[in-house]
DNA sequence: CCAAAAGTGTTGACTGTACACCCATGT
DNA sequence: ACATGGGTGTACAGTCAACACTTTTGG
């Protein structure tokens, strides 16, 4: 009795950072069969003995040219038509890059890596347009009860630069002293003696997380 | 270039239920090496084209001989070390189950099914363990924010029932007065004219819940 | 009439929300 | 001096948490 025959198994990666006050994905362009040509998650085979996660930290360094950033597992996507070669089970990570850390140099291939606005994607391979929404949700969710925004933000940045992080993501306004106030009662940052400079404007105060290890805290929003 | 081979895939499915007070997971003895003899969540390797999800539902009816209950999937396990066999990814669910839609005798294998008290369970086989206190967690946020308790009671239940699968799952007492009204509140539910007769007691009012499909709603504790 | 669980409101503390003006800088 | 974003406090409403006694039934 050999009823088994095990699905293929890959990992794809939904690498989220924002620019120019959006949110955006990082999209490939495929270089094989199928979907040839169009845009899809970074991702592929898992390799000998690689766990998922470390195929996603792989992705991401071959990918994105980065390493020691948030990436979490968001769910396992092995529906029978999403993908026309067969069975193929993805386990689908997520991961958060401040766009300034990002190199797309390092991999020498030619699958143009380009961020894509969330809210304006292109057509996208596979199933990975339901991926993509699927981890939009999570982070918005994740937002309310966890300080990963800092992973999305440089080191020293302004109450201004948090707020927006919110609003792109949430995609809503903020009230702006009561998002002040909450953040700042949360104890999750300290403020610097440094200044934003440079600006045509009065400069603003720099703070800085305490903790950069993702935590979880009682809902804050 | 042949880097690419596949690790199993199996499904494994975390069944609660509430029994004598406690919340309880349903474990199978090992039949086959690794194992063998030990207790386990029910699951095994996925058929031919066929999804985690409906593994999951398949091992539900073959082991609990329940259908159309709630599961859900859990989480994606796939470390290196969790199975001697060598590199095998179990993609696991959990269910939730009243205790009395359950039927072991369906299966007629000899794996002898038995619900252990999650406070208090044996030596598990594999990461299990891992497994079920993810579950646990999972199962316990969720109340926060959805209406999944529903499918832990009967269809007509009393405000203390209610309140005693919370309080159980959740591992605290909470005040009688404050669940009272904050779940009255959230409309979700709506009184009969039954009462729950045949206790020593005063005779309480059954209610049931006026939709039976999972809900997100906002967030209630 | 007694035991046992069912049922019921009020208060004070806290949290969330709405809202408008002055400040510091670069040009 | 002006344009631009930076920064600040109060008041009201809504929600949360603590708390104890009366009611109804079966035995």
């Amino acid at each position: 009795m050999k009823l088994y025959t095990p699905p293929a198994v890959t990992v794809d990666t939904v690498i989220f950072t924002i620019e120019d006050g959006q949110l955006k994905v990082l999209l490939i362009k495929r270089a094989d069969q199928p979907f040839k040509g169009s845009w899809a998650l970074p991702g592929g085979f898992l390799l000998r003995n690689e766990t998922s996660e470390q195929g996603a930290l792989r992705i991401l360094k071959e990918k994105a040219g980065v390493r020691n950033v948030y990436a979490e597992q968001l769910y396992t996507f092995d529906s029978l038509g999403r993908d026309p070669r067969g069975h193929v089970l993805t386990v689908a990570y997520f991961a958060l890059v401040p766009r300034d850390k990002i190199g797309f140099e390092g991999s020498g291939d030619l699958q143009t890596p380009a961020f894509h606005p969330v809210k304006k994607l292109p057509a996208v391979a596979f199933d990975h347009k339901n991926i993509i929404s699927y981890a939009v949700k999570r982070l918005q969710a994740k937002l309310g009860y966890t300080n990963v925004v800092f992973s999305l933000l440089p080191k020293y940045f302004t109450l201004n630069q948090l707020q927006s992080a919110y609003e792109i993501i949430l995609d809503k306004k903020l009230d702006k002293r009561n998002f002040r106030k909450k953040f700042l009662s949360l104890g999750l940052m300290r403020s610097t003696r440094k200044m934003l400079s440079g600006t045509p404007q009065r400069p603003a105060k720099l703070y800085q997380f305490i903790t950069t290890k993702p935590t979880e805290l009682k809902k804050f929003f």
